[in-house]
Parts: structure tokens; sequence; C-alpha cells
DNA sequence: TACGCTCTTAAAGCACCATTAATTTTTAGA
DNA sequence: TCTAAAAATTAATGGTGCTTTAAGAGCGTA
């Protein structure tokens, strides 16, 4: 597994820094926004593994930025918060967020939840190995078989076949394909999936002319199965 | 959905009492027990949607009776408890809890949290299907069987037979499908619908001469059953 | 029989898809 | 820091399958 990502939103400097000092120690790393705008398009345009998000931002409210990062981002979201008003609370919450901290907060706590929260985020993901008729994943080892024969993937291509194996039998629109691996701004960029369905079906089907694991849904998306 | 079942607890009988209330108030079906023993055996002998455990139980530690539940059950612990320490709450987290509240809580944020981790853990088992005789429609995984047979259908195909399931004996005007699918401009073009009609009729009906889910009402629509 | 509505079929057009190769960017090693 | 290799992106081309269109035939009703 990779280090994960985690996007900080606060306009504080010291708040930034003192959280960047403690999640790198943690071995996270750190993405940083001091403005709303500044994060949605961070997030968008690469998708972070979990979103720190302060509730009082100079330009727009941090409820705001819930309802927007909703809209399409599945990832936890903790909300950090100067204000220890219930209603506050209860609307994030509702809202969609992960997790609700209100500063001044222990940075113990604050890890151990930003753990338990990428834990239950990863834990339908961790079936450590998947095996789909004659491929293999490991997804700890980050290695990939066919017929028990090694193959080699580069970094997307293993992005796109774990996509593909988690969801299995689903049919995963071109929009989810391309957000989930390139990020909120590359949905319309189809042509990416071709070239990589192309170079994927190359690498794990019998004849990739005639495949049976990764089936397109013309006009939709992809298969896999 | 039916009612979501939460187990508490708890040895304080005040706390119950509250709990019981407040939550049945709010349309879950609440389980009740005093102390670990019990409670670990009413979680197994019928396991609950989410429980609320507190933490100083008289016979056995909560961190204890947590690692126990966490042996088999996956569903969301969110802790209550006394003890406002850092290190507790640590623990708490790591070994598995959900959410981790300190008493007295605000009943209004207990109930938000409670909503959150029941809307996380239901998911991933979200599976919206359709059935509809022998026909079966998996909105989530976008698939189609006759007779657990799967039937490829193509974009537009899917869309209207989508429309059809989703209003099951009800007639459904040429302007309304027309409108739904292609959009406001298409209204007229009644003949489009006569043709995927047809040949969705081909893929699901046993005789599409004879159809016996797609109905033809003539001159207002079609129904389905 | 004539008319309105429907169904079937098939050809034409077009959007979508796959493949390849060229170009740019990133990565790894010296 | 430089260089070579690998990977990602972009662009160009041809193929495939889906949608649209159109024409003819069936069926019930006046």
């Amino acid at each position: 597994m990779n280090k994960a990502e985690i996007l900080v939103i606060d306009d504080e400097p010291q708040i930034r820094k003192l959280l960047q000092i403690n999640l790198e120690s943690h071995d996270y790393k750190v993405l940083k926004a001091s403005t709303a705008k500044e994060g949605l398009i961070l997030a968008a345009s690469h998708p972070p593994d979990l979103i720190l998000l302060d509730i009082g931002l100079p330009d727009k409210s941090g409820h705001q930025v819930l309802q927007d990062l909703r809209e399409w981002y599945t990832q936890p979201v903790i909300i950090l918060s100067v204000i220890d008003s219930e209603d506050d609370i209860i609307a994030a919450l509702d809202n969609g967020a992960t997790d609700y901290l209100t500063k001044p907060f222990r940075t113990g706590e604050l890890l151990a939840r930003i753990r338990s929260a990428l834990r239950r985020s990863n834990q339908s993901e961790n079936n450590a190995v998947l095996s789909i008729s004659n491929i293999t994943l490991d997804l700890v080892a980050r290695s990939v078989t066919r017929n028990d024969i090694p193959i080699k993937l580069t970094a997307t291509e293993y992005k796109l076949l774990c996509l593909f194996a988690k969801n299995e039998g689903r049919v995963l629109t071109h929009q989810y394909l391309l957000k989930e691996i390139w990020g909120m701004g590359y949905v319309t960029e189809t042509q990416y999936l071709r070239v990589f369905v192309g170079t994927l079906r190359k690498k794990i089907e019998e004849d990739a002319n005639n495949p049976l694991h990764i089936l397109t849904e013309s006009g939709v998306g992809y298969r896999f199965q």
C-alpha cells in the first residue's frame, strides 16, 4: 500500500503547519489548501484518500464545500471546527461528513480518527487477494498473475484493474473510471480509457480481440468478469 | 428497509432508558443489555445493525468487549464513556470502534453519528434489484437477466426497461417515455419507441408476438407487468 | 374498403470504439 | 545533473455496433 494522501483545507497557517508535521511524521502524504476554491480544485484534480476540512473558511462555508465534495467524492471527510455547536455537528454529519472534531483537538485523537476512517473506507477493498477466474490480484503485494504467471503492469494499468476487480460484474461508467483514476477534471477524456483498456486486455486476456474479462458496454463503460 | 436494530450495552438504568426513548422515537428497534456478558450473548444470538457500548461495565472492560465483538462483528460499534481520556479514545478507535462519545453526550449529536455510521455501513450492500416475474434488473451492476440468463441490452434498451420496471403496472405514455429517454425535443418521435420496444420484446419475451411483459396500450403508450 | 395505429425489417448514417504510432512527460540509474 | 528507458498523453485512422430513418405489411374499426 502506498502512502495515504490527505488533503488539508484550512485557512490558518499554524493549523496547516501543525497538521502537516503530525501527518507527515505518521507517514501520510499531505496536500494543503487555504481556501475553499483551492481545496475543491485540488481534490478534483487529484482525489486524496481523506480530506480534513475546516468549517470556517474565508471564501465559502465549510458546509457548502462538503456538499460540493459529496456530489462525487466518496472517501472520508473529517470536519475540524472551532464551533462546538450541536446544530453544526448534526448538519455536517447529515451532509456526509465522516467525523467532526472541535478545535483545539488532540492530535493523538485526530490521528486515531483518521486511522479509523481510512481503515473503514479500505475494508471493502481489503480482501488482500482477489481472484477472478485465472486472474489473481494481490492488493498488499501489488502483484498480478495470470495462470500463476506474474504480469507486469504500470501504475495506471494496475489502478484500472483494481477498480475492475473490486467491482466484478458491475458496469463501471467511463465517467466513474476517469474520476477515480485521473480525477474530476478528466471525466471527458474517454480516449485515455480506450488506450489503457487496450493495453490491459493485451496483458490479461487470452485473446485480446475476443475479451472475456473486460467487456465493453457501448456508450456506457466497461464491465469486468 | 426495516427498522434498524440497535443494541445498547450499558449498566446504568437511566442511560439505558434515555437511549431507548430517544432511539425508539426515531424509529429504531432497541435491544438492551446491562452487562458485558449479556451484551455479547445478545449480539451473537441476534446480530444488531449497530451497537452502543459503554466502556465502564461492571463485569468486563468495554475495551475487552470491543475486542471480543470485533472477532466477528463487522457492523458499527459506537463507544459511550464518562472518561474523556485521549489514551482511551485512541485505544478504542484502534480496536475497531466506529466512534467515541464522552458522557454526558448531546442526544442530537449521538443520533446524527448513528445515522452517519449506519449510512456508511449500508452503502456497500446497496444492490438495488428489481424483479418482475422471470426478469431481474440489477440497477447497480447495470445487468439484466431472464430466467437467470444474462441478457445483453444496448444503452437505450436498458434505459427503456428501467423506466418500465420502475413503473410496473402503470401505463407510460409515448410522450413520457420519449421525454425521459431522448429529451423534450423528441416527444413526437413515436416511431423510435416502436423500434426499441420491438427489440426489447425480442430479448425479454418468451414469444415476441404475444408479449406478456410489455403490453401495448393502443393510442396511449405501453404498460409493463 | 379505407383509415389509423402498430409492428417488422433493413439500409444508411453516425457516434463510439480499438489500434497504432508519434510526442511529451516521468522515472530510474549512472 | 544528465541520459536512457518507460510510461502517459495526444493524435490519426479504420472498424464496429447502435441509432435513426424509411418503407411495407398487419390488424382492428368505422
